[in-house]
Formats: structure tokens, sequence, C-alpha cells
DNA sequence: GAATATAGTGTATTTTTTACACTATTGAAA
DNA sequence: TTTCAATAGTGTAAAAAATACACTATATTC
């Protein structure tokens, strides 16, 4: 009948061509020492929704984020202490917007960190599961809805958008057949920019164009 | 912190040609006498997902059906006692299995009934989003993984699985194509049997072959 | 045996997806 | 200032998938 009430997420950035996930490392017991989701009980009074948003603030310091409901996990052995309910969240970062300052030590925190997809540790309780189970949503998602710019910066290279469907998708697409259909969708506006501080041929500069976007994917739902 | 912790289900059948939906009748305050989704509180000691099959059980008498999560609901203005979250199921029924029984009149349901989806009123609490979702979730679904079988019984006709993929969709379908992509599939099995008790040319019965069937689709992960 | 109702079938066209390799441009190093 | 290194940028042909479309076959009922 009752429960404690949790949220989780799993928050991905992208950078130096590489998906990664954000881990905290417990500092508390159960589980102490290891890494974990970011999460925390939702309060009472509180919107679950706004739980997430809170923890993703207090940990990134970033407002306005793509997030998205995972799943919600119950089961009686997840937390040794009884049943805690955790509705698991993904958030996608566009990291390069501000300089992302990272959660500072706390009691039963001990540091946050950034990590590649593919070296991330053992998690506690059941968040391998929760982190396996996003990436697996991530991967079919990205398939029907165009979520790769929600980890972009606003202007970014057509490369950096292949990088970010290859490391999703977990394999290489062809640079000619990709840049052809991303065009042809028809909401990539080309810029009179290159990208800087390159050593070798700059690439132009695209944005979302979010009208034509949107009137494209309006009818693909979000939840 | 902590919440109130109920599950509800949206169960569907699939009958006369049309997706129905399963609902009860309320005895109790608030919405009394409204229409609602079987759902119920899950007990301290019990798995949410038996919790689910138990409103299952209690409500159709069926049990081993095609189960799904679907959404976390956890909105403070849910319910006007305070926030009871509740996670929402969805549940394909082969309605041909068994006859059906539908639970009988208790102190706070006064009836169940099965509605098909365009004539389903408003809905108690935020029932009537619940229902929406699922249906998007499940036209969602059908398009990647056959769970159009969860609806039919064993033995079927093609015309039979067509107006299952109809109904979901919400379109009419090419007879020709229809039938070409799925037979292409392989995991359909011809029988040496026809339809009974039709008043025309009798279609042939297919059945699945859950073991081509599943080598297909083992990498569709459902949650 | 005529009427009715649904079953069952094939081909041509269009669209989408895939496979594939070279030239262009920039900054850095020699 | 030339060369090197590194990535940007581009088109075409073939294969596969999706779509459009209409008639004959068969069982039942009257």
């Amino acid at each position: 009948m009752y429960t404690t009430f949790t949220v989780d997420c799993v928050i991905f950035g992208f950078y130096e061509g590489e998906l990664h996930v954000l881990l905290t490392e417990r500092n508390e017991y159960p589980f102490k020492d290891w890494w974990a989701l970011p999460g925390f009980f939702v309060n009472n009074d509180e919107e679950m929704e706004d739980a997430v948003k809170r923890i993703l603030y207090e940990n990134t310091g970033l407002k306005d984020v793509f997030l998205d409901q995972l799943y919600a996990f119950a089961g009686l052995k997840r937390h040794p202490q009884g049943r805690i309910l955790t509705v698991a969240y993904y958030a996608l970062l566009q990291l390069d917007k501000t300089k992302i300052k990272l959660k500072p030590v706390t009691s039963y925190m001990r540091q946050a960190k950034w990590f590649p997809l593919n070296k991330v540790p053992d998690l506690a309780f059941d968040h391998t599961t929760i982190l396996k189970q996003s990436v697996e949503k991530l991967r079919r998602r990205i398939a029907n809805t165009p979520i790769a710019f929600e980890l972009l910066p606003d202007k970014f290279t057509l490369t950096q958008l292949q990088l970010v469907y290859e490391s999703i998708l977990g394999r290489e697409l062809d640079k000619r057949n990709f840049r052809k259909k991303m065009i042809n969708y028809g909401f990539l506006k080309e810029l009179d920019e290159v990208q800087k501080g390159v050593a070798y041929r700059a690439a132009r500069l695209y944005k979302l164009d979010k009208r034509k976007f949107l009137k494209q994917f309006q009818n693909t739902i979000t939840f």
C-alpha cells in the first residue's frame, strides 16, 4: 500500500566523440564506495519530475534539459531495507552549453564523475540494469525521433551529429548516406560559419530549425 | 519520501473485429459511478507485477497474459486525497482461449464491461490519459514487434490478423501486401485446417511458429 | 443453380536503403 | 613555401522494400 519513493536519473552527455554517463560515488551504506546513478527521495509535496530536475540541477548546474521517463522499478529486493520504489528517468545534456560544475562532496556522496559508456564499473543496487535499459531505450528512440540534437550544442557539424548516432547505435554509419538523409529531412539550417580551432579543414556548422523539426515530429509523442 | 502505491491495468481484448478495453464501474467516492481502469493497491510484501497479475486474474480469470509496463503516474493532484502513485501496465488478452468471466460485483466495484475503443466514456482520475497513452504505445509497438498475436487465439486467419493490425493502427491496410509481408516473415505456420461456422468460403487457419518468431525478435526487448 | 460474402492471388512502379572512393581544404611542420 | 596530415565534402548505381491495384475461387444459403 505504501512505499518509499525515489527517482534516479541516467544523465547522458556527449563529448570527445563519445557518449558519457554521470555517476556518483556513494559515501553511505549500503553500497558505500560504490558508484551509482544520481538519485534522491521525492519530497511529499514535490512533483516527481521536479525532483528529477532538482537532482539534475544539483549535480550539473543545468536546467532545461531533455528528460524522459524510463521505467518504474519496485522490486522488493532491490534495497536491503525493504521496498524503495524508484522511477528512473534519463536526461540528455548539451554539455557545451555551459561549463558543467560537477556536484561537490556531500555527506552521502563523495564525488560525481563522467564515465564513457564502455568503462562504467559495476553499479550499486540494480543501477546496472537501469543503465542498460536506458541505453537500449535511447537506441530505439533515436531510430524514430531525432533526440540526437539534445546531446549537441546549438551549432554543430555533421560529423559531430554522426558521431552521436554512432555512439548511441553502437555501429558505424556511412558518411555520404548519413549526410544525404539528414539534409533531406530539411530541418537542418546550414550556417555561414565553420568550426574553429581545428588543425585541419574546418567543417561547416549547422543549426536545428526547430520549427520544421517540430512540424515533422509533433506526432511522435515522448513518454 | 513516501507514497501510496497502486497499479492500474489497461486490459485490451480483440473480438468482433474490434479492439476493446475492459473498464470497471466504481461504487465508491471519489468518482463514484464513473468508469475507471481496473487497478488496486500493491501490498507491501507483493511484487508490483504480481499485483497486476492479481488484478487481471480477479477481473478476467486469466493467467499468463502479455503484460508490459506503460508509465508511472505520480502527480500530486491526480487523487483528491493526496499523492497516489500508480504504475500503469497494459495487458493483451487472447479472448478466445477461455470464456472470460467478468469480475462480479464487489463493495467498491459495480461491474466490469468491455468497451470498443471508440466508445469509451470519460474516465475517473487521469485514466483517460493513461488509456490514450497505452493505445499510442501499442501503436508504436506493433510497428516493430508483432505483439498482434497476443490478441489472437492460437489458430487464426490472415484476415483476423490484419484486422488486429488495422484496429491498432487505426487505418486500413492492403490485403495483398499485408499477406505477402506476413508470410515472408516466415514465422507463420499454415495449417491443414479452415475456419468453421461461417456462411461463406472458409479461410485457412494459421499458427504462430514460436521458435522462428522468437529467433527473429529476441533482440526486441520489451519494457 | 443463383446470389452472396469473403478468400486468395501477382505484377509493375516508386521509394528507400545500401555500397562504394575520390577530391578539397585547412593548419602545422619541415 | 612546400609538404604532410587530418578531416570535409561530394554522386551514382544497385538492391531491397513499400506501394498501388482488380480479378477469380470457393463455401454457404436461399
